[in-house]
DNA sequence: TAGATTGTTAATCGATTAACAATC
DNA sequence: TAGATTGTTAATCGATTAACAATC
């Protein structure tokens, strides 16, 4: 589906809302913004304004359809198909990130983000699989991205290769990547980042460390 | 150091000039607001005030001497002493993550943050190491956290057990937490946590595939 | 019906940006 | 000195919260 202008503070929370969502159904057929909330997080005037900028979704004085709502946030996000995954860079991490996604999405029918297809540089590599899924070489990733028509990245690359390798993923085709490399890359505006940056996250949190921080 | 009141919002991009300031040094002595917003994707109007926050570093008509301004950004960071840190859950994403640090650490001087102990509950792995970082049980957190004045942990385990084992670390003194577990974490007030949670990127990485979002 | 809860508007809060006097 | 750039204030922008009429 399609919106314009909605702002990534509310894309954001959808996820968050959709695990609520998942805990809950078959418990309860009904939720209101309260509960919603307070499950996610978040006060119940944000759950309503975040919600109602996509539709109409609750019932006054009774609340939100659980199952309806589950249906309506996974087709906002695209949700409802399955979406094709690509992971490059299959070193320990990488590795990890492989069998963690692989496990996901064999335990959770609702878990459409599907991985198909791995890449590396390393000749050793090449040819092999992990769980079921090919590892390829760097060099057919103009191939194989659009044949299998993939649109999601994760990238697990060095960092003075990164820059490269998403150049080449874009290219591709690739709207949307996963970044771990600490590093900013330079994407067009109709192609999304997110960063996993570890680095900056313990940096960060070792702000709050030897202070009485409130 | 301690300060008070200072959003997060500053806090986050810190690290991001201090990744800046590192590549910068050696080639310049002296970096403008413009040139470091530049290089971390931030306006320099920002990044002055965001330094302001913290004292005048800077010099009118010259700008901000690279090595002065790391220094102090480290300390206030508190990264100008090792800080300890565990990681708890040695599956594959916990052993990627104890490899991907240590290396990091032996690579960079000035990555201060140090792990000395990993912590798992499957006894076949209790007593071994990885790349010298002793993997203890899940038991012994109460006394190895305090004894290795251990303040930073990673969270790793599985999302039914994360929970209680966040109780256990905090209980034991640790401060800040990385977590890679799908659950929100309840902690105390003066306990950082840093979610790190693939799933929920994923799913809102999805939403901005399909259509033709500016 | 009475109680509960939505969707929405207006008020508040906080963060970013623009502008500029101070000064190196 | 003249040009450049800081630190800081005021203006703008955007996101969250509070309040409430509508209505199930």
């Amino acid at each position: 589906m399609a919106w314009k202008g909605i702002s990534d503070a509310v894309i954001r929370r959808l996820p968050i809302y959709l695990r609520v969502l998942e805990e809950v159904r078959g418990k309860e057929t009904c939720i209101s913004s309260h509960e919603l909330g307070k499950r996610a997080g978040v006060r119940p005037a944000l759950v309503r304004k975040d919600l109602a900028w996509f539709g109409e979704f609750g019932k006054q004085g009774v609340g939100y359809d659980v199952e309806f709502l589950q249906d309506e946030l996974r087709k906002i996000l695209n949700l409802d198909e399955p979406l094709h995954m690509a992971l490059v860079g299959v070193g320990s991490l990488g590795h990890a990130l492989a069998r963690y996604n692989w496990r996901r999405f064999k335990e959770d029918p609702l878990f459409t983000i599907k991985l198909v297809a791995l890449f590396d540089i390393r000749p050793e590599l090449i040819g092999r699989d992990i769980d079921d899924v090919p590892i390829y070489s760097t060099d057919e990733i103009p191939r194989v991205v659009p044949e299998n028509d993939i649109r999601l990245a994760i990238v697990t690359v060095p960092a003075d290769v990164a820059q490269e390798i998403t150049d080449v993923l874009v290219q591709a085709g690739v709207k949307a990547i996963l970044n771990f490399a600490p590093v900013k890359l330079d994407v067009p505006k109709d192609v999304q980042v997110a960063n996993a940056d570890l680095s900056l996250e313990l940096q960060r949190l070792a702000y709050y460390i030897g202070a009485q921080h409130p």
